[in-house]
DNA sequence: CAGTGAGCGAGCTTCCGCTTGACTT
């Protein structure tokens, strides 16, 4: 009997049923040793050690302390048990940088030595599978050492940084590589929306008379472009060396009177074609954005979702980075396209779609309909369960369907001094669109007729409208996934448990479902770029990524790259960081964000009060700053009225406020 | 003398990434 170890319970089903009689097939469910915490025993040679807590001997070539983790003690008792009456053990956790090392953790428990035999493959089929187990290799170390490199670091970032904002914000906080940059990339956003300052515009347009009419606008008047959205700067001014016409609401209203009075005559026509293809097969964070935007599921939501899925094997592995799709799989999806449109709707060859990201490390394929591709209607689902089904379905035939495919007119008009465009998109093959529809339905572009240059129409129903530009728009949870592994931050796996990281230490919060910045957080985030810059930063995690692959070809030592960070860099900042209370000037408002004990407050000439526990940068004006200061504000709306989809992982810990006196109340650690 | 409350000080918090059930609310 032959043992083979996977990390999921499904994956080692399925294989079971390939290599059948004579293998054993178990899961490990995914890490089994780990750096210690504070509910774990030491052994008793590290007990007294200085750098127990830590976990890692700085000192000593940042040795780390392993311990069996304790969620893991009885399946690593049944694989030992395995392991003692198999002929063999074959390590085949997933093919990337914390399968090697999960790989790795389960040699030294199951006491396999140097030369255990270790198995990768990149889809499971029964021949994948059994050319992988008759090939096995031995364990890669510079890849385990890639992955020690990244879990070292992480603590020692996240280990040294936190006790700062104890002592600087006071209460449980944390900081950590990925948490702290994705909080700064929300912050970032936070900020430049309150100090955007909006600049108000008037824009004209009025309706052509052919047939069929259209609408046009107008663009410019004796050849000056009027002022859009994008002629303004976040502060409200003109683009400095922009010659554009700014209406006010007389001119505006004039104008509308001019053009009904006029006609306009065709003086350019631009046809261009349109091509537009397919989104690509889906990855953790396309789903988390396509069900977040089609459906209105949160994060949490749609990972709780896509598990039953997965469990009741109708989807693929959820935690993937890669939109690659098997032979297979594409043969499958062409069929299913075939049956339902007919065999022109698909192109000569399938489809493959590489990944854009360039971190990902493409240890699963796409997130699909596994099996036999079931029809969304024969699943047996229902609710949201059968959307989400539906979703992954649609989007894994849709990319292997044509390009839709169209035709662009522009069209520019003349109508005395006053020029206009109109344009329009008529799609002459609806390919892909005809199942998936991935434009916003809301910008529905207009049918143009065939014009010619020269062509004169009456015009009618000219109407000013005056508009204003917007700031930088919030994430929606969906977004900001897909911001985060733009960025390199995080993994398919933990993009969820960050933004629950986010919510319950009050940095962040959702209305409407959009990610806030709490007052909390802006404050956190505002100490962490002064103090250690090095840790919001988002390139740090690109190049920490760049020379983990260095570490894993061999070119460059774990330890002279810990050195470089920690010794050079993050113990340094951490060292020379200033304990102070960070504070957060509101200058519209004559106000100042501080925070004591944990919970933010406003300072105003003077007066300090403390938030409430709902209060978000977007509710603070200065009626409701005098509300504040005065006592007689009441919470602004309480929790979103459709809980069933919230994300589900805000805290409601309720928080005992101290009132007023709170900036009375100012412990000396806070200002020294 | 017992009960109350202000004031003080000690002890605590934390990271990221891989996987699911087994728990309680």
């Amino acid at each position: 009997m032959k043992l083979l170890i996977v990390e999921s319970p499904a994956k080692a089903r399925k294989i079971q049923s390939y290599l059948g009689a004579g293998w054993q097939v178990r899961a490990c469910l995914g890490h089994v040793r780990d750096l210690p915490t504070k509910d774990d025993t030491l052994p008793d040679k590290y007990k007294d050690a200085p750098f127990a807590k830590l976990g890692i001997d700085v000192d000593n070539n940042y040795a780390p302390i392993y311990v069996a983790r304790k969620d893991k003690a009885q399946t690593i008792r049944d694989l030992r048990d395995a392991a003692k009456s198999a002929d063999a053990v074959y390590l085949a956790a997933d093919p990337d940088r914390e399968g090697e090392s999960i790989a790795w953790h389960l040699s030294v428990l199951l006491g396999l030595g140097k030369d255990a035999l270790r198995v990768t493959y990149q889809e499971i089929t029964e021949r994948a599978i059994r050319q992988a187990v008759a090939h096995p290799r031995t364990i890669d170390f510079n890849l385990v050492a890639a992955q020690e490199t990244r879990r070292v670091l992480d603590r020692l970032a996240g280990y040294g940084v936190s006790p700062l904002l104890w002592k600087a914000v006071g209460g449980p906080q944390s900081a950590g590589r990925v948490q702290s940059a994705a909080l700064m990339l929300l912050s970032q956003r936070e900020q430049s929306r309150l100090s955007f300052v909006p600049s108000a515009f008037w824009r004209v347009g009025v309706t052509v008379k052919s047939q069929p009419a259209f609408k046009a606008q107008v663009t410019a008047i004796r050849g000056v472009a009027l002022a859009t959205a994008a002629s303004f700067t976040a502060s409200g001014q003109l683009k400095p060396g922009l010659n554009v016409t700014q209406l006010d609401q007389e001119k505006a209203a004039q104008l509308v009177e001019y053009l009904n009075r006029q006609q306009a005559v065709v003086s350019a026509v631009t046809l261009s074609p349109v091509v537009r293809r397919p989104p690509p097969p889906l990855t953790t964070s396309g789903l988390q954005q396509a069900a977040n935007a089609k459906l209105k599921l949160g994060a949490a939501q749609v990972t709780k979702l896509a598990q039953t899925l997965y469990e009741q094997g109708l989807i693929t592995y959820i935690r993937t980075d890669s939109p690659h799709l098997s032979d297979e799989a594409i043969g499958l999806a062409r069929e299913a396209v075939a049956t339902r449109f007919g065999p022109s709707a698909l192109p000569k060859e399938g489809r493959q779609y590489a990944t854009k990201n360039q971190n990902a490390q493409e240890a699963h394929e796409a997130i699909r309909p596994a099996g036999k591709f079931a029809l969304p209607e024969q699943t047996g689902l229902s609710g949201d369960e059968l959307a989400l089904y539906r979703l992954v379905y649609e989007r894994t035939l849709a990319s292997q369907m044509r390009d839709a495919v169209g035709e662009k007119t522009a069209v520019t008009l003349t109508a005395g001094v006053v020029t206009l465009h109109a344009s329009g998109v008529v799609l002459t093959e609806k390919g892909f669109t005809a199942l998936y529809d991935d434009q916003d339905s809301s910008e529905e572009e207009q049918t143009l007729p065939k014009l010619q240059v020269g062509e004169r129409f009456a015009l009618k129903d000219a109407k000013a409208e005056e508009k204003k530009s917007s700031a930088p728009g919030r994430f929606t949870e969906g977004k900001f996934v897909q911001v985060m592994e733009k960025a390199g931050i995080g993994r398919p796996s933990t993009y969820g448990a960050t933004l629950e990281t986010l919510q319950k230490r009050n940095y962040v919060a959702l209305r409407n479902r959009q990610l806030h910045v709490t007052p909390l957080g802006l404050l956190v985030a505002s100490y962490l770029m002064k103090q250690v810059p090095q840790l919001v930063n988002a390139e740090f995690t690109a190049q920490m990524e760049g020379d983990l692959d260095k570490i894993a070809s061999g070119q460059l030592s774990r330890v002279a790259y810990l050195d470089t960070i920690w010794k050079g860099t993050l113990h340094p900042a951490i060292h020379a960081a200033k304990l102070t209370a960070p504070r957060y000037a509101l200058p519209q408002l004559n106000a100042v964000l501080e925070v004591r004990g944990g919970i933010a407050g406003l300072v105003v000439s003077g007066q300090g009060v403390a938030l409430p526990d709902n209060v978000l940068p977007e509710d603070l004006t200065a009626q409701t700053v005098a509300a504040l200061m005065s006592g007689t504000f009441t919470s602004p709306k309480a929790k979103s009225p459709t809980p069933k989809r919230t994300s589900g992982a805000v805290s409601s810990k309720k928080r005992t406020t101290t009132g007023p006196t709170a900036t009375k109340k100012s412990s000396k650690r806070a200002v020294k």
